[in-house]
DNA sequence: GAAAATTATTATGTATAACATAATGCAAAT
DNA sequence: ATTTGCATTATGTTATACATAATAATTTTC
């Protein structure tokens, strides 16, 4: 085993790595707002000294985090990234490692218990009131609400984020679902699924709380309804 | 106004596009795994009857979310990606929308509260050593705790992430943490920074509660040492 | 014969030139 | 005045050639 030399490494940036840093960089030193057009390619490539084609390839890197837009043969314009959109691409790859996934398992309860305070925070009576037509469509469908239904925890809980008022929030719920979907059904054993039946606390209950305006209810009666969950994250789960 | 026609419209993808559809199909298809080497450009732009320079952009478009790493002159290979790299970037471009960064410092606030749960399922007893560790330090860099001081609540709050023992929740938290400086340094009046010395719950004392195994009064505890945030989000701001 | 130096091969990185395509504005036609 | 046709323009795409660095194969050196 040879011993490293102490020197600093050249930097191996290739010449997209340095255009694409020169590019960013333009953008912040101009002060370019969102909806400002930017210069075609050809000025940058003359500007910088390279190929159109480099210049394209960092332009094309941006394009793809959503910094800037292409109007096809017209021209560019800075865009407001959307930083859910980027993620999106990645879950659906299903390239994840089983550790990422277990802690996105995990994100989506973190989310569902502290969105509580929000939720109390900003809830109306509308809301209420169409959160017990959702509840009342569930039960209709499903007579035994201690089965756990994904696609009815869907709907309900859906409309939990959305009353939170925090709409990334929503978006980021949107893109976790799957993913718990996705390890319930497959990462973990359902040999539990059934177990909890007796101390569920059903959503008409959660509604119930809402509407009596009473947080700390409703906060350990949510703990009480993910349970399962918790349990499983918590004690037996081997991923 | 002209009544639009009936008429769904041509789907007006470039050729990047269907290219880079093709891609990610073909690997899903081949159900190829991380570290997996992809065969070269030419065999794809052959195999598609496209150019090079489209294989590539479409490529590069994959290699910026992470999805493959190209060894230099070497080929390429299936990568683990990673989603927080790719929210990274857009953070950096200071292009977020207002909305989305009053969305983020809430975010942050929402996971402070829903992590407790998580927090108190894996604490150890050296953990807690290690808080009263810090708080000892603040305390005597700063003798009065009322004040708020970001940098004493990234060191301290950022040990309480990294005890939830989900470590993307914890790089998630260090991409909000500069987000939420910001807001807090730009977006917000300081009219009101020390209006709430009186009921502000110290570090020391949320330590305390941990160490007792108190869940509940942790929890209220976060809830009064965060009021500060809450009230601005559902009082006062305006954007 | 083994280690070192040389060379060849290979896949990506970069450059250049040309043409295709579609959005735009303006001129021409009805 | 509205539509149609046309020139312009910037991006989209193709083709070709060469540069560069990693790897393997080969030769040289001791």
């Amino acid at each position: 085993m040879k011993k490293p030399l102490k020197i600093a490494p050249l930097t191996n940036l290739s010449l997209v790595d340095k255009v694409e840093l020169r590019l960013t960089e333009y953008i912040k030193k101009n002060k370019l707002k969102v909806g400002d057009s930017i210069p075609k390619e050809m000025e940058f490539a003359e500007a910088l000294g390279v190929s159109r084609t480099v210049v394209r390839e960092a332009f094309s890197r941006l394009r793809t985090i959503g910094m800037i837009e292409t109007k096809k043969h017209k021209g560019m314009v800075l865009a407001q990234p959307d930083f859910i959109i980027n993620i999106e691409k990645v879950f659906d790859s299903n390239l994840l490692s089983d550790e990422t996934l277990k802690d996105i398992f995990e994100l989506r309860l973190i989310l569902e218990m502290g969105m509580v305070d929000l939720l109390f925070a900003r809830k109306t009576e509308d809301d209420i009131n169409e959160l017990y037509e959702i509840v009342t469509r569930m039960e209709k469908e499903n007579k035994d609400d201690s089965i756990f239904s994904l696609e009815n925890e869907i709907e309900f809980h859906g409309k939990l984020y959305q009353m939170s008022g925090n709409s990334t929030l929503q978006r980021f719920q949107d893109l976790l679902l799957p993913v718990f979907q996705y390890v319930h059904d497959h990462k973990l054993s359902d040999a539990d699924n059934y177990m909890y039946a007796k101390k569920f606390i059903s959503h008409r209950q959660l509604v119930d709380y809402l509407k009596e305006d009473n947080l700390e209810l409703f906060r350990a009666g949510m703990k009480k309804h993910l349970e399962p969950h918790f349990d499983r994250i918590l004690n037996k789960v081997t991923f």
